[in-house]
DNA sequence: TAGATATGTCAATATAGCTGACCAAAATAG
DNA sequence: CTATTTTGGTCAGCTATATTGACATATCTA
């Protein structure tokens, strides 16, 4: 590995503990919202994946949280007892379900959404498009390396 | 809040989907490596620390984790127990006590971190240093925020 | 019709967090 | 010097979120 000076390992130290930050934080807003519907992070991060691919199926979903399917179950009925989604059969394969929000899952969504957008507005509002846009590449890149 | 195009909800929202994946990819990758340890997550989190900044108080950890200092110290136990970290009496006042690596500890931490080091590491070495300047203080504001 | 696929569910377990209560040592204020 | 505060340790029990393994069912495909 070239040690380029922006790549340094403390720089990189520096980056992971960073990351671990921004996650916890971004994620730790809303869980007052969460906690007076009885929900936690793990029904969090389902609405909002079901918010973003809406019919998206069960396994297109396992595959986005890399849970077992059993732990995305406990999640998903208390979703639905909620009345937050519905899950309808599939149209071509009926064993393909597709997952929906309901008008209840969509006013909690924004309830959620409205209370986690702002630290990220806030972060980005300073910013000139470029370094949002470098931001989004650099991200990416982590993710999908 | 001004609806700047590069400040959409949408962007937003994936934003918020892409720091999570983040998170959890730049976590899972050393997972192997905690489990020949018997250690988990919460053993790397705090040994990252320990490393980062040698002889921090218990409660410099705890605010940094931001967990109860008895979930800390369940976690301390087990590194002291494998021999990884020591906790020395502080010199100025004696309650608060330093927490140092060992050689053990040092050492687990380097293979720890060679193996998480890759994702960043390959993701940022692309990257001109101008996106790695822009990432790192988008960051830092979502963080601070 | 036989298998493969998508999903559901039961049971047991692990990890990592929490609250509350209580204790001890050491520093500091009166 | 004593009283209080601060820092940290520990016990016990609980919760949230994940796991593995086994088995069931409906539906699609060959």
């Amino acid at each position: 590995m070239r040690d380029l000076l922006y790549l340094k390992d403390e720089q990189i130290k520096d980056f992971i503990e960073q990351i671990f930050y921004a996650y916890r934080e971004t994620y730790s807003d809303p869980k007052k919202i969460l906690k007076k519907y009885s929900f936690g992070t793990a029904h969090h991060r389902a609405i909002h994946l079901i918010e973003r691919y809406e019919g998206l199926t069960i396994s297109d979903l396992l595959e986005k949280l890399k849970i077992t399917k059993q732990s995305l179950n406990r999640v998903l009925r208390d979703l639905i007892k909620y009345n937050a989604i519905t899950i309808k059969k599939g149209e071509v394969d009926s064993r393909r379900r597709r997952i929906f929000l309901n008008e209840k899952g969509k006013k909690l969504f924004n309830e959620i959404f409205l209370e986690q957008k702002k630290r990220i507005y806030n972060a980005l509002k300073n910013s000139d498009s470029d370094s949002v846009i470098k931001f989004k590449n650099v991200l990416s890149r982590i993710v999908n390396e």
